[in-house]
DNA sequence: ACTGAAAACCAAGATTT
DNA sequence: AAATCTTGGTTTTCAGT
């Protein structure tokens, strides 16, 4: 299967958890994990073919999803390839950061070519992942509007070449 | 939204586009991106929904999809969040290799804390995420095996301590 | 588990390019 | 001619009781 990885472009979906979204935090059972593990292969796979692999009726897995989609712990989407629609260039940036980490990840949060941003511990504070068209508009990203950021010390940008491995199943044994 | 990255854990896709699989290379049309949108939003939306969302029918929707599926433009997939089925230790690990690039990442991609791999230019050769039930978990993953791994020079570890920023929608505008 | 309503599916036939 | 969309009829799935 292709890459597909996130961009922005579209509808926002931020890493925040929604106002009264109720927090599971309870361990999966086996049974839920048998249902995502399905769902993870095909997002649109009938509830009752669902309930035939694991062992429960229709309405009893189609219950068990809605739960599971409500608390947040998984969520069913579509994801592309960004080659695939025009998004030649994509890399990792890897940033260090004077002062609020945050306030910068915040503003890198709201750029439109950036679908990944974390914080982290060593040698940068911030990673950032990047779908751009090609590499003048990396180049224009990079160089005008994230090292224009106020607080942004160094980036150190890594080129995709090659994407070897992409996964969205997990959590699952 | 909480986060929502993969990890392997159950069922491999791999990146390799399946043999007979065919390829579009056709820039979408405005109305494919609009299908991409909703599937974005919700990967289950009802193809009826959607015909009304973009002004088709359900039948036409139904069939876009399809081709989008088939030509590997997209997949439908259930994505969860690590922290949420007890996984509380990700992190990137940038890797620089002795020799043959491609033969470390296959090995890497081989594991099933790993959940993505990439080729890059830049002082990494590869970059990896991978996602671990705790700190012990990730140095041993570290320590006796990714560096374990002939070919594999330096290894260097960003633990995630915030993930900030996750989408899968992009390619759509 | 049952049931009405909705959605998905299928096969032609129509339309567009 | 090929690809794409619509229509109508049928089967399956869905959601609430």
């Amino acid at each position: 299967m292709p890459q597909v990885r996130g961009k922005d472009h579209g509808v926002t979906r931020k890493l925040v958890r929604p106002a009264g979204r109720p927090n599971a935090s309870q361990p999966l059972d086996e049974t839920s994990k048998q249902i995502i593990e399905q769902l993870q292969e095909d997002g649109r796979r009938p509830y009752a073919a669902i309930g035939k692999a694991v062992g429960l009726s229709e309405a009893a897995v189609r219950q068990r999803v809605q739960r599971l989609l409500d608390h947040g712990v998984m969520q069913i989407v579509a994801v592309t390839d960004p080659l695939q629609v025009g998004f030649t260039r994509q890399a990792m940036i890897g940033v260090t950061v004077d002062g609020e980490i945050e306030s910068v990840a915040d503003e890198l949060s709201a750029m439109t070519e950036v679908d990944y941003v974390v914080v982290t511990a060593g040698s940068f504070d911030l990673l950032v992942e990047v779908v751009c068209e090609d590499d003048d508009h990396l180049l224009e990203l990079v160089s005008r509007r994230i090292r224009a950021l106020s607080g942004v010390r160094t980036t150190e940008t890594f080129v995709y070449l090659k994407l070897r491995k992409q996964l969205y199943n997990w959590g699952t044994r």
